[in-house]
DNA sequence: GGGAAATATCTGATGCGTCAGATTCTGTTG
DNA sequence: CAACAGAATCTGACGCATCAGATATTTCCC
């Protein structure tokens, strides 16, 4: 920080840094492992989401839409994305017996498998980068207060499309 | 589900959720903050991290080479950002009087009170969002440890391109 | 039952970030 | 001081998500 500076300038630096020690945080964890997972198993951070919803949501799968509706992408989007991840043999599409407008989604061996041991990875990293740099003591709590952000933060996001 | 799988299944299980709960709070962050503040000023949530990076760093500016290595866009990426933000009057560049190769970028008037009136939006929803639903206790070590994890985060990143 | 409204998915156009290579300049070195 | 390695920036090709609108099916209600 600068102690040569106006209250006015001290009032707004304060701001910036707030912010940035939060925005920063979530960024940079997003970049580090995303960026892990794509070259350990070729595969984007947005199909790594998909495949740890449709790991979550079991058997019969889930439809294109209700993917949608886990917010990380827009129901055009969910269209493409499945497209790729079907070609690379990560997941298939079945008609859905009850509408035939529908389609299910469900993860084949090889995608269910690619999910557990990118959720290793990630766990790993997680780890590493931020719970190691932690004292010890404030770990589980810092844990169990990212859990009621979660929640809270999914319940306020606006729909995405 | 037969008995012999139970223990492996419920071991997954607990790694997916692990995850999820870390990887979906950064995620949502972004979300939920990145849309408010291009609703609110019409400028993307990268353009708003440069006009923080540009803040922070005051006169005389930062190269562009600068601010890719702050690891939120390649060298390519900057340059193309920072002629849309150019153009919409929030950056100036100028010659490097040293190098004649390199450029200056520094804020505008106009990009200058855009990162002002923007972080305040974006505190203001932090607050909301992510303070908020914690005890009041938790507060003020939750910010801490985050920062803690900031700079190590940081640290550990591997460069962007 | 028949048609309007709603819903599920897909697709054309567009925007923007990445990657790799081109261009321009700097600094070293023989 | 010429030449060449390295650095700063820019640009063409490409990938992928978004947005808006198209198509197919279902639901609602008269």
């Amino acid at each position: 920080m600068d102690e040569i500076s106006t209250a006015g300038e001290a009032a707004r630096d304060e701001l910036i840094v707030s912010f940035g020690r939060l925005l920063g945080v979530a960024g940079r964890l997003g970049h580090i492992l995303g960026r892990a997972i794509e070259q350990e198993f070729g595969i984007s951070h947005l199909m790594y989401e998909v495949l740890l919803i449709l790991g979550r949501a079991g058997e019969p799968g889930l439809s294109m839409g209700a993917i949608a509706r886990e917010q990380v992408l827009t129901t055009g989007g969910v269209t493409r994305l499945i497209d790729r991840m079907e070609a690379a043999g990560l997941v298939a599409r079945a008609e859905d017996p009850g509408d035939r407008r529908g389609r299910l989604v469900r993860l084949t061996p090889r995608g269910d498998d690619v999910a557990v041991r990118a959720s290793r990875l990630h766990l790993a990293n997680i780890e590493r980068y931020f719970l190691e740099p932690l004292p010890v003591a404030h770990r589980q709590r810092f844990l169990d207060d990212l859990r009621i952000l979660s929640h809270a933060a999914r319940d306020a996001l606006p729909p995405l499309h």
